[in-house]
DNA sequence: AAAAGCCCCTGGATGC
DNA sequence: TGCATCCAGGGGCTTT
């Protein structure tokens, strides 16, 4: 489910009630992708100081440590008072009890996790992290700085922008779309792409996600905030999941291709190859 | 170093 | 209605 502005509109939520918050106490479902990698009950008395983000991962800063959560394909994270929280369900696998409301990761799928590590500079965060590609929303990103690192990828462009080692946030949804936006061929080789269709690109995933946090992150899914429901989607898809039907723009029926086991859609003709 | 496959797990939609 | 099959928003690991 979430692709960068669903975890970033995650994160802006939780950094309203989690700063500053003392666990109470842990308690964890089946196990995750990995393990927390402590004992849960150690955690109990820290303080949650800060709330961020690096791609699609959560850094759950606290007083001694540091909390690193990834929701996968299907994890949700959700703040509420203790009162208003369901009951505890087979797809709840991880409740921080904080003296501000209880934080309560919900994932059918179980690709996410939880892992603890005493510092953000800690080899378990690094090997998560490490490798992670530039923020598509930092000052860092220009159309410069990504035409450099695609220049160096031969591989198709959707797939390299899936990687998430050039530009990190980008998933399968918004990467489709931000290439139709970018009118560029899904499969054209990263380091063939033009200096106007980089900057193209730049642009559109940008715009792309901008417009996604905005919206709330309900834009192209369903999606639910750690607040609790907000809604459906806000804005239509322009290609993805659209296999046939009449691309939004010249009509052309959209086309849907495979790349790396996921699926790619694309109009051929306002992304024709080059 | 980079690229291509495989795999983790469960639920929902679709087809027979 | 029941069962099999396919597909899903991610990404690390292993192999080429």
């Amino acid at each position: 489910m979430p692709e960068l502005p669903e975890v970033e509109v995650t994160r802006r939520s939780l950094l309203g009630h989690l700063p500053g918050s003392r666990i109470l106490a842990v308690r964890m479902g089946k196990p995750l992708r990995w393990p927390l990698g402590m004992a849960p009950e150690g955690l109990v008395g820290r303080q949650v100081q800060d709330v961020r983000r690096r791609g699609k991962y959560l850094l759950l800063d606290l007083d001694q440590g540091v909390l690193v959560v990834h929701l996968g394909m299907s994890g949700r994270l959700r703040m509420d008072d203790r009162a208003d929280m369901p009951p505890w369900g087979p797809h709840d696998h991880f409740e921080l009890d904080t003296t501000q409301g209880v934080l309560r990761l919900n994932d059918p799928r179980r690709f996410g996790a939880v892992v603890y590590a005493e510092s953000a500079q800690a080899p378990v965060v690094q090997k998560l992290l490490g490798h992670l590609g530039m923020e598509p929303l930092a000052d860092g990103c220009t159309p410069e700085s990504l035409g450099n690192a695609l220049g160096q990828r031969r591989a198709a462009i959707k797939q390299v922008l899936l990687s998430g080692d050039v530009v990190v946030g980008v998933g399968n949804i918004y990467a489709s779309e931000a290439l139709f936006r970018a009118r560029i061929h899904p499969e054209q080789h990263a380091d063939r792409l033009t200096r106007p269709q980089v900057r193209r690109l730049w642009e559109a995933i940008r715009d792309v996600l901008q417009h996604a946090i905005e919206a709330g992150g309900s834009t192209l899914r369903d999606f639910a905030s750690p607040e609790g429901r907000n809604g459906h989607f806000q804005l239509e898809a322009m290609v993805y999941g659209r296999e046939g039907e009449p691309c939004r723009v010249c009509g052309t029926p959209i086309r849907m291709v495979r790349q790396g086991q996921r699926s790619t859609y694309f109009c051929a003709l306002c992304q024709r190859r080059r």
